[in-house]
DNA sequence: TGAGCACTGGACCGTGGCGTCCAGTCCCGC
DNA sequence: GCGGGACTGGACGCCACGGTCCAGTGCTCA
């Protein structure tokens, strides 16, 4: 679809809206006139731009609230080769959970969108491989810096902290505590960074 | 509502009828007529049970659905005094939610029904409250009997249980694979169980 | 500058699905 | 065995919400 500046912006401005919504009041309960009121637009736009309605528009918001998710730990997740970025990126993390709370892109993403449609669960499992790609990287990389024992198996390491974080998560939109989070990062941490 | 013992099987009926269906294919997508067809029910039944139509339903699921995550876990759940009871545990957990998969209980609990209402968001999180509670008294039990260090804190150890069954969940559910749950698992046991 | 297509506005439609109603039946307690 | 309330059946009403249509408007590019 050949597409203007302005096509561009109206279009980002329907998905970053739906999503904000979304996320607030999760995705079953957000309907397409609540989108367009927040976003001042109108329905012939919004079908304009996603021809498939109400499903196309759940797999933009999908694909975009997982740039959200990925963007919330970055630098550090990008290079996570020591002990350091390691602790930044643990920090990063409980920050972004601690700001948004139970209204994390995380949280809609894996308990809402995720089920929406075929798409939106390849975006999702797209998501997590990114994800466990670069806690494998960096889990190796401690191991080729010494800190972390040889025989640390990388894969599942990497995987016990990407399930820290979802389980983490579920109990903060459950109970509204981020303790959960941080306890189960602390000790799956353990292993690659000591006790802090 | 005094109800005789064909109403309170009726009453059944709906519930564990509605509860399956939502396992298997979402809440969001169960519509009543799908419980009235499954169950061999009427509207007018449903109706009588639930004045509040769908919303009271969605709520007896809802406990429905926790007492059948604290059943799965039965009978070692409510003693975990030792070791070998922990390790029963394990495995009863990893068993059901081997069976199960992606279809399970507390899968819909915590990203559907939780947040259908303020009613349903206490059966959940009351189901969190007694399932901390078991896990603690395990812990404080491994602690008495020798078995785990006695500085070991006990209830953000529990804590770290709870959040990593619901991590491995989470991650069964988005990927089919049953090894989030069962690594995660084992890390957060070995302060408790030593490694297996 | 003007032709054509991207873009916009908003009225309109169909229907899936929740909830109501009422008439009839069955069972419990006296 | 009989009165009344628990229980059952299914037709009906209503409306929220996703999706369609078409007539304009204004940008872009030659």
């Amino acid at each position: 679809m050949r597409m203007t500046a302005r096509g561009a912006a109206t279009r980002l401005r329907l998905v970053s809206g739906a999503a904000l919504l979304m996320r607030e009041q999760g995705a079953a309960e957000t309907n397409l006139d609540q989108v367009l009121r927040a976003t001042a637009t109108s329905k012939s736009q919004l079908f304009h731009y996603f021809p498939d309605g109400r499903a196309g528009l759940l797999v933009a918001v999908s694909a975009y609230e997982a740039e959200q998710v990925m963007e919330a730990q970055r630098p550090y997740v990008d290079d996570l080769s020591t002990p350091e970025s390691w602790r930044a990126w643990r920090r990063a993390v409980l920050r972004h959970y601690a700001e948004l709370g139970e209204r994390c892109p995380l949280g809609v993403l894996t308990s809402e969108l995720g089920s929406s449609s075929p798409e939106a669960r390849q975006v999702v499992s797209d998501l997590y491989d990114r994800w466990e790609g670069a806690l494998i990287a960096g889990v190796q990389a401690l191991i080729v810096h010494g800190t972390a024992r040889s025989d640390l198996p990388v894969r599942d390491t990497a995987r016990s902290i990407l399930t820290a974080v979802q389980g983490g998560v579920v109990m903060l939109r459950a109970t509204g505590r981020l303790s959960y989070l941080e306890t189960t990062l602390d000790t799956t941490l353990e292993p690659l960074l000591g006790t802090p």
